[in-house]
DNA sequence: CATGGTTTTGG
DNA sequence: CAAAACCAT
């Protein structure tokens, strides 16, 4: 149309298959490819060093696609995506820039910033879905509101009166706009004590786009078939491995969608009704990825703070020991031991061990389940905030379909039925590779002779477990009743009018980060790894801890708090290094994040769904009015802040929301037991 | 082999 | 809590 010449801005979609910003900006003419570096905007959640790796190989693999297509990819170093953008217009000429949603926290604040910062200086901005199914604010109840429950979410999700597009080819020819005024910066992603462990990432896994593709053929032709038997086993190489794929947008959903329903209307025909139960599990875990994002953008702090707001008062148990014995795989029981020390070795769990370890550091550690996810993040080849903060959301009872808050998952038990043989924990814990399959799970309960024969000293080569599940139990019993005695509490001085509500806000503040999460390394631990498995001691070093303050208050400070946002973030400048902030010393203490009631960013769906429709109208000249058309029509979240506290509808208890809802059970429960 | 009680699980 | 899986009789 224009002849000018556009921005593709690349972020968290690194394909040219099925990717519709990278289509819209072939379509128009010249492309620049872009891909900005900004890691300091993420606040605490600096990626960690397995997940740069990942990042650095499909970068350099989507470079070479775009090459053979014509162009390149442009790199850019920055503290400020906003200002490389800008900076690479200027030099470039550019006069649109097309890009694809992301759902998470900073995302939404950043690119709701880019949309209107850029539009001011005459730049035309497009952005579309290239990540999910459906658009979050598409996905919505009869009366017009968001799902509160994952399954009456995916059914709808899978009922929409469209099929989600079909994926689009890669585009032939790419012609490439004047770049010679705009130099790349290189990029770095790993320093020197992490590149040798990432050399052996490089045995397990292969990053980029048509890799993806492959991962995904071989899945469908291979594991899929038998998801629903083998898809709870701890070490059967049964998952489909996508997720890191996923991640980084290396591979569309809707391709895999697709692709894994033609294989289900296939195995339905031939009446196989293994294979078609098989796809409708693996589709549901699709599905809690799009519930993910679907939540973030609804509840965009999800993943600092509770959906169900009773958890503010919980007692947890701050002990870094705990902490530190459970990163490590010391804490006596050995499914989660040898799931830590998979994590620890590999960047990798399957999905039920993460449940399981998660399970034992919320309830049988009760320690706070941000911590855990941090250090998820930190170290975990696949580490997606969304998915995540969903996760241990899930795990710690805090959505109102999540499993409840009282139940102790226990390990001894998880272990028979997730590892029957023990031959994950031999894998991972040799120290126990000789004890009987009979005890394999539970050494603390072993005869002496039996553990002598197996040349195990409890307490000495393996711990006897860190808290009995007895003694969590009750821990958790009474931590319960000091919850709802505090909530009460905490209403009635709410009730007599005291301070508004305002006095006490610090207690839905996040408790901070440790100090310190680097797995310090111990002999112990190095003598100790699986054999064949040449580790180095650096291994999931966690790489930079930005301790700041909450991200969040970047998204909500702008009318109410004095500093400005940027201020509060403490950037580890120095790519490659941690840095401990200043002010570490607070950190012991709660961090004021939120000032209490007021403030937190909310979204407001009205406003996204007119901005919908007045941007297709606005893009009516580009074509028919095909759904695709209606869809893509450019539309970033929009959010406005607002007084109300975050998730009303999760937080009120009289509210008539969740009464439409019966199924939700812990809800009832939670406010019953005060 | 049915049956009823018990445990496990569920997003 | 309710459905499903499991187990003992």
């Amino acid at each position: 149309m224009t002849g000018g010449c556009s921005i593709v801005w690349f972020r968290r979609d690194l394909r040219v298959e099925d990717n519709p910003a990278l289509a819209a900006g072939v379509r128009s003419g010249k492309v620049i490819a872009l891909f900005i570096w900004a890691p300091e905007e993420e606040g605490h959640y600096y990626p960690g060093r397995v997940s740069r790796w990942w990042l650095k190989q499909s970068l350099s693999l989507l470079d070479s696609s775009l090459k053979n297509l014509g162009t390149s990819l442009i790199t850019k170093r920055s503290s400020d995506s906003v200002l490389s953008l800008l900076d690479v217009i200027k030099s470039t000429g550019a006069t649109q820039l097309f890009f694809n949603h992301l759902y998470d926290p900073i995302s939404l604040v950043r690119d709701h910033r880019v949309k209107e910062i850029l539009t001011e200086n005459g730049i035309a901005v497009r952005s579309f879905n290239a990540d999910l199914l459906c658009e979050p604010w598409e996905v919505l109840d009869d009366e017009g509101r968001p799902f509160i429950t994952f399954t009456s979410f995916w059914d709808r999700c899978l009922s929409m009166p469209y099929d989600p597009e079909p994926p689009q080819l890669p585009p032939k020819r790419i012609i490439s706009g004047d770049v010679s005024r705009c130099p790349s910066d290189t990029l770095v992603f790993e320093n020197d004590s992490e590149r040798g462990s990432n050399a052996l990432l490089a045995r397990a896994w292969t990053p980029g786009w048509s890799n993806a593709n492959k991962a995904l053929t071989a899945f469908i032709n291979g594991p899929l078939l038998n998801y629903s038997t083998n898809r709870r086993k701890a070490d059967s190489a049964t998952t489909s491995f996508l997720s890191p794929h996923l991640h980084f947008g290396e591979l569309s959903v809707r391709k895999v969608f697709h692709q894994v329903r033609i294989k289900q209307t296939l195995w339905a025909n031939e009446g196989n009704k293994a294979g078609e139960e098989s796809v409708n599990l693996f589709l549901k875990s699709i599905g809690l990825r799009e519930y993910s994002r679907y939540m973030s953008f609804n509840h965009p702090y999800s993943h600092e703070r509770p959906l169900l707001g009773h958890l503010k008062f919980f007692p947890w148990v701050i002990d870094e020991n705990y902490f530190k014995a459970w990163r490590q795989g010391r804490t006596g029981y050995p499914l989660v031991d040898a799931g830590m020390r998979e994590l620890w070795a590999t960047g990798w769990l399957h999905d039920r061990i993460r449940v399981v370890v998660a399970s034992f550091f919320v309830k049988v550690l009760q320690l706070p389940w941000r911590w855990g996810m941090k250090y998820f993040w930190d170290t975990l080849l696949d580490a997606d905030l969304e998915s995540d903060a969903l996760g241990w959301q899930y795990i710690s009872g805090t959505l109102p379909d999540s499993r409840e808050f009282e139940r102790i998952d226990n390990p001894e038990m998880e272990g028979y039925s997730f590892d029957p043989n023990g031959e994950y924990v031999r894998r991972w814990l040799p120290e126990l590779a000789r004890l009987p399959t009979e005890w394999i799970h539970h050494p603390y309960e072993a005869p002496e002779y039996v553990l002598q024969a197996a040349g195990i000293e409890l307490g000495s080569n393996y711990p006897l477990p860190i808290v009995t599940i007895d003694a969590a139990k009750a821990r958790l019993q009474q931590a319960l009743t000091q919850m709802w005695q505090q909530e009460a509490t905490s209403r009635a001085v709410l009730e007599n009018g005291t301070e508004e509500g305002l006095g006490d806000s610090s207690d839905d503040t996040p408790i901070a980060f440790p100090q310190d999460m680097q797995m310090d390394i111990e002999q112990e631990n190095v003598r100790n790894r699986p054999m064949g498995v040449a580790r180095h001691y650096e291994d999931q070093m966690v790489p930079s801890m930005t301790l700041s303050t909450s991200l969040l208050r970047g998204a909500s400070s702008e009318e109410q708090e004095e500093e400005s946002p940027i201020d509060q973030r403490h950037l580890a400048r120095d790519n490659n290094r941690a840095e401990v902030p200043n002010d570490v010393m607070n950190m012991e203490e709660r961090v004021q994040v939120f000032d209490g009631q007021s403030g937190l960013p909310q979204f407001n769906i009205q406003t996204a769904l007119r901005t919908t429709q007045d941007m297709s109208q606005g893009e009516s000249s580009s074509g028919g009015g095909t759904s695709r058309r209606e869809r893509d029509g450019g539309v970033v979240p929009v959010w406005s802040p607002s007084n109300s506290s975050y998730s009303e509808a999760f937080v009120s208890e009289d509210n008539s929301y969740l009464q439409r809802h019966p199924q939700v059970m812990n809800w009832r429960q939670l406010s019953q037991t005060g």
